[in-house]
DNA sequence: ATGTTAAAAGAGTCTTTTGTCTTAATATGA
DNA sequence: TCATATTAAGACAAAAGACTCTTTTAACAT
């Protein structure tokens, strides 16, 4: 039970590692994975899928590796969660209804259809830059 | 990327259709299992969870099955989540992170909390007698 | 050219979740 | 007693998710 994948939440985190260290330069996969405690190849197929959305650029040979493929104020987290997973947790239902919207209500929908365009907008607002910060201050943990 | 489980999605759907009935009869479980299209085995396993935790309870042999264990006003949804997730949504991460909590926050905690606090309260002043009345009515529905 | 560094791609394994099937155990009624 | 209806329990299978390993491709440095 959480409210997103596994995958997800190694993107996320990626992507907040990446922005954190402030500079343009590209930084590793490898180095990534060290740091965050995140194996290797699956972060890469990651990454992978968002540089393909074209939140993430990559380079290959020495000295390449992954950076933001735009400014960090214009990267939510949103768009990420959105790259990463195949199904959007903000039109399905609870209760795994289909044809789920207002015409068709299933009991929890007045309570869930209003916590879930919260939670959306909330991951909307969030920017990879407004996030960052703080971690590069030393003042939030990507890590356990 | 689902809230809560299919197991769980189960359980709360069942235990609707049992309070919509109205009456305090024993309700066979493949009579729910058919009405809703859930695989009748595998609901019989989920809702011995709700029996063992006290939710629910059963009777065999002819005109036994499932009865609410409490009046359906008394049974809120968390309670029926909590009793079929093992791990609680409402206490842990988006990010994963382990030992969360203010003292050691990761970046989306100041979001984060707040809505996993809100939804948290949502579920638990959802009882199963509030909506299980437009389901009886027709107005709402449990199936796709 | 050749070797080295790094991402890309894809096959393969392990684990968890979901679902099926079979066999008990319990209650009822003829 | 015996047949029937029902939950309980547990073995098993299929699918999805999470992770590993190997090979290929691209870029650079010498
Ligand atoms: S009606 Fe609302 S709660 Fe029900 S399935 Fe649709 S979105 Fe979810
Ligand atoms: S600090 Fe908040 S956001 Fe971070 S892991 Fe804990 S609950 Fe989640």
């Amino acid at each position: 039970m959480a409210l997103i994948s596994k995958s997800c939440e190694y993107g996320l985190r990626a992507a907040l590692f990446i922005a954190a260290r402030g500079d343009n330069g590209f930084v590793p996969i490898h180095d990534i994975s060290r740091d965050l405690g995140i194996s290797f190849h699956f972060l890469t197929k990651i990454l992978q899928k968002l540089t393909q959305n074209g939140l993430l650029k990559s380079y290959r040979g020495p000295s390449g590796g992954i950076a933001l493929a735009r400014k960090a104020h214009d990267i939510s987290l949103l768009e990420i969660v959105r790259a990463i997973e195949e199904h959007d947790i903000f039109s399905t239902c609870v209760l795994g209804l289909k044809n789920c919207g207002d015409s068709t209500p299933c009991p929890l929908h007045q309570h869930w259809a209003r916590e879930r365009t919260r939670i959306e907008s909330s991951f909307g607002s969030m920017t990879l830059d407004k996030l960052s910060k703080p971690i590069a201050n030393g003042t939030l943990r990507l890590t356990d």
